[in-house]
DNA sequence: AAAATCGATAGGAGATTCCTATTCTGTATC
DNA sequence: GATACAGAATAGGAATCTCCTATCGATTTT
């Protein structure tokens, strides 16, 4: 284990290098000369070189502590800079979060958000990461995210779940389906189909499997993607039938190759809870309770017919 | 006056990071649980922000936490540069050399010497000023330079000197002048001459006052210049004759506009002496020595038959 | 329920840091 | 050339800080 210095004794010998006077310097870090003398000294030993040549006329540093008072300057910015910056990273939407969302919301929602939160917040970085449900639960609470976006409901006394709003589930069929000869269904439309999901670790699995089970639907077990896209895929190529949420149904500007129908339900029974995630004892409540605003208000602005707020 | 945290606390908080446990993080730190549980804590109440998310289970570093540390990363990075490389500089041929040379010197011997000594030690670097002796005296005195390369003797008891060697001065005259006929001169030939000089705050100029008044020629006052450069020119528009520093004749490569011819003195009489000077207490004498060292092999190995040495 | 884990708290010992007073070493002054 | 005058180093004691052991309190595991 190597001594090192104490910051104190780097600030003296920077205010050494500013003053060339040990009484002087002394006076600008508010101690006496004599406890000046003492710390440079206590440097200049515990770094086996002298840095300051005492001599007549003006003190002057070494070429060793020329060098030392070099690094002393950027070690005493980067203090400053954890003064100034820390209270504000707390309290503030400053600094670096990382926020974990589920693929099924963040690509469809996220870009919005950012974009707000960007031009709002010029200092606020997000480090977006994409993960399952379970994944991102037990992430969370292993300090990998700081918060997650997220469907509800989540389980846990540690965590925190602010819910943002509910997203509707719609059926995708094939094109040729015979339900797509409707504008809307009901649950009981759902009788006898056969219908893909997405792997177990998603919570949209764990809803759709529900679903099946309580109106006597198919589940498949044969393919159980990890993208919305490879379920559309599927579905576009007539594997059977899915839910999708209304978001991502919302996001295909572009016509693709393999076409799908999309058709709603009726009074909006069919649908999922978004929400914010984190831990009960994060002490950044403040700010996150922020993002949950931003995002709500980018929900009503932006999507605001499709969402049921 | 902020208050500052201690380089010590960072430490214990970049422990914690990479422990993310308090118990395992003390180890690291050769300390106890409970001192880098108080010194976590008083930086967290120096910053006024929770730092350290403790859970059950994992510890996590909140978002200000996280910066915060990554600046002490950075903090830590130099002290160690700061604890390896200050005890080197002092010793070895490292860090940067502030080097003072008179323009009568400097410009002639410096390309060689830095060049080699570049590539016998990379990690070292010259800062080069140029100045007339006198005020490099003062400069050194003052501390801006570490040491100086000039004309000897410098006067002052502060003041160490190196002898490097002896460098002949040689007459320069206009080529239509009587004495170009002379291979080698004597100070006899001196009488009556007109001699230009540069300015006073040079050695030079003191040197060839002394020898005017001696042999009789007249120094000029009409112009003094701060180049050799200058005198060369004024001697080839035939305003006066003047001493050259044999190795700026040497360094005459090209032929000029203006010639001129030299003469060399018979005997070595009349010679200038060029050394290194430093400041008696600074501390770096040996470093200056290996400079000393090589500055006379250079001489050696590159101006051996035009010098004394 | 008992044991174990983990961090926080309490109280006291030992270092460190700082102060005032003084000494030492040169430089200016008469 | 003795005498003041700066400016830094040294000495000794007070105040602060850092750390230790012991213990607590909350939670998890057995």
């Amino acid at each position: 284990m190597t001594k090192f210095p104490t910051y104190r004794q780097l600030r003296y010998l920077v205010a050494v290098d500013e003053a060339r006077h040990f009484g002087r310097a002394a006076d600008r870090c508010g101690i006496s000369q004599p406890s000046l003398s003492l710390q440079i000294g206590n440097l200049e030993d515990l770094l086996q070189t002298r840095l300051v040549e005492r001599g007549r006329g003006a003190v002057t540093l070494t070429p060793a502590g020329r060098e030392v008072v070099e690094r002393a300057r950027r070690i005493g910015e980067e203090m400053q800079a954890i003064v100034d910056r820390a209270p504000l990273v707390s309290r503030e939407l400053q600094g670096t979060l990382r926020l974990g969302t589920t693929t099924t919301i963040g690509p469809y929602l996220l870009p919005l958000v950012v974009e707000r939160l960007h031009r709002a917040h010029p200092d606020l970085r997000l480090y977006v990461r994409e993960a399952a449900p379970k994944v991102l639960r037990q992430e969370l609470l292993d300090g990998l995210h700081d918060l997650i976006l997220t469907q509800l409901p989540e389980t846990g006394r540690d965590l925190l779940e602010h819910r943002l709003f509910r997203e509707p589930l719609m059926l995708a069929l094939p094109e040729a389906h015979a339900l797509t000869a409707r504008e809307t269904l009901t649950v009981d439309d759902l009788f006898g189909l056969r219908v893909l999901s997405l792997g177990p670790a998603y919570a949209l699995h764990d809803q759709i499997a529900a679903i099946c089970r309580e109106h006597e639907a198919e589940l498949l077990r044969d393919y159980e993607g990890t993208s919305l896209d490879a379920l559309r895929q599927m579905v576009g190529m007539g594997m059977g039938v899915t839910f999708l949420p209304r978001l991502y149904v919302l996001s295909e500007v572009e016509p693709r190759a393999l076409t799908i129908a999309t058709r709603p339900f009726r009074g909006g029974t069919v649908s999922r809870t978004i929400g914010l995630v984190w831990r009960r004892n994060s002490p950044n409540a403040q700010p996150f309770q922020r993002i949950t605003e931003v995002i709500r208000v980018v929900a009503r602005d932006e999507f605001g017919p499709h969402l049921q707020l």
